[in-house]
DNA sequence: CTTTATTTTTATCCTTTGGTAAAATAAATC
DNA sequence: GATTTATTTTACCAAAGGATAAAAATAAAG
């Protein structure tokens, strides 16, 4: 799948730690020495990362195996170590993927407009999130289900920031009238729930449903539940 | 923490066989011979469901090791493998505990009631499981995204019967008219999400807002606030 | 208080797993 | 096309993890 924006490993490290979530290691898991980036070094290392995905969001940082990795990436264990010198570089390698376009879409909600267009775009974001990237949304909810050993710090500082002043965004509407008076917190939160939930238990949903977001019709017809269900439940 | 309602290991396998999910193994993960049940016995299998459910809870089945579990139970590994005879039958135990108390709420879903008074008991019933059983929550979200291996005949068959049969519920509860025009089963994983995710991604509610739903007011602050907007957002 | 059955401990086995070393192969550069 | 550099393979290793066997210790029953 490998991810389409723009990812933190392809910024300098000055622009990581500009605030930036999880600063990259000094270097330490690029191959070798000069010839940085040829095109194997890139095609592999997405490659890797998009296989590690998908075993991590199947079993967790613990439960999943390199050997797994290694063999859905389709090279040796060894070459696998090759292009990331531990289990653990490539997690956050992964880790780091998904937390920049998980973050995004809650960063452009904007005050100046209504909160009707706003948070039904924000909606559609997170969906299509589910629906682009559902192994890097299990990634991430495992990550917070085994405690948040790595991202506890970011939840704690970036993510925490980030939600304080939306929920001031959200508060300014509630104040102007033009949302109903919800909590801005609980709010987001249950954005986050409906939206991640088609992805988390997509397993579950087939049961039922023999349905994906995969099937366009489906993707479509969860959308506007959703935001009916929502947006009638917030709006004035 | 242990689970209150009626497990299955404590039903015949008669009982058992009355259409529920997850059968027993015949016998087999029961200590010895004759004299079953001791107090002994009783406790500490007891103790070693409780600590499996917690570490299964972070690490996933395949994450989680006997000697943590060991550990956590304040016993050693052969011990535990005395009470139960392998991983397995220990996670199949702790599925089928949780299972039941999962499942127990949809089923009362009564069509005679109103869909308000109905609706409203459900998602108490959920958030109340979030709160006192959140590491059970999150050990079936995990074997969800792990793909279901032990779930998956379970959702397809038994779950996949009581929500279609709900489903109908709802969709009569629509055609009287004392419901918005909803989606019946986009609706109960609407529910699902939300309550859920109080459980599973508790650390992540911690870090942002220093809550949980142990603390009563949060609890109940939490729980109005779902119903408020779920609520307005469906009745007519 | 002895005998029998249950529970716990100690020692051990085999497989899996993360990781390394060094040789072999393939690319790139001159 | 020879030489340097990057990549891949093969052969290992030590630690961890699930599981077993048998001895030791407790508890229950007679």
């Amino acid at each position: 799948m490998t991810l389409l924006l723009p990812l933190l490993t392809d910024m300098t490290p000055m622009t990581l730690n500009q605030g930036f979530p999880l600063p990259a290691e000094p270097d330490a898991d690029r191959a070798g020495g000069k010839r940085r980036d040829s095109r194997i070094q890139v095609r592999n290392r997405e490659k890797i990362l998009d296989a590690a995905t998908e075993i991590f969001s199947m079993y967790g940082y613990r439960g999943a195996t390199l050997d797994q990795i290694a063999e859905k990436a389709a090279m040796s264990k060894p070459n696998l170590l090759y292009y990331f010198s531990s289990k653990e570089k490539l997690y956050l390698a992964v880790l780091r993927d998904i937390l920049e376009i998980w973050l995004q879409p809650l960063k452009e909600l904007d005050e100046r407009e209504s909160p009707e267009r706003e948070i039904s775009a924000y909606i559609d974001q997170k969906i299509r999130f589910s629906q682009l990237y559902p192994t890097a949304s299990r990634v991430f909810a495992n990550e917070i289900a085994a405690g948040a050993p790595v991202l506890k710090p970011v939840l704690d500082s970036y993510l925490r920031d980030i939600v304080k002043k939306k929920a001031r965004v959200i508060r300014k509407w509630v104040k102007r009238g033009e949302l109903a008076d919800v909590d801005p917190y609980h709010l987001i939160m249950m954005i986050w729930a409906v939206t991640q939930h088609y992805a988390d238990f997509a397993v579950q949903i087939d049961s039922l449903l023999g349905k994906s977001l995969d099937d366009e019709r489906f993707y479509n017809q969860t959308r506007k539940h959703i935001k009916r269900i929502l947006m009638r439940g917030i709006l004035k």
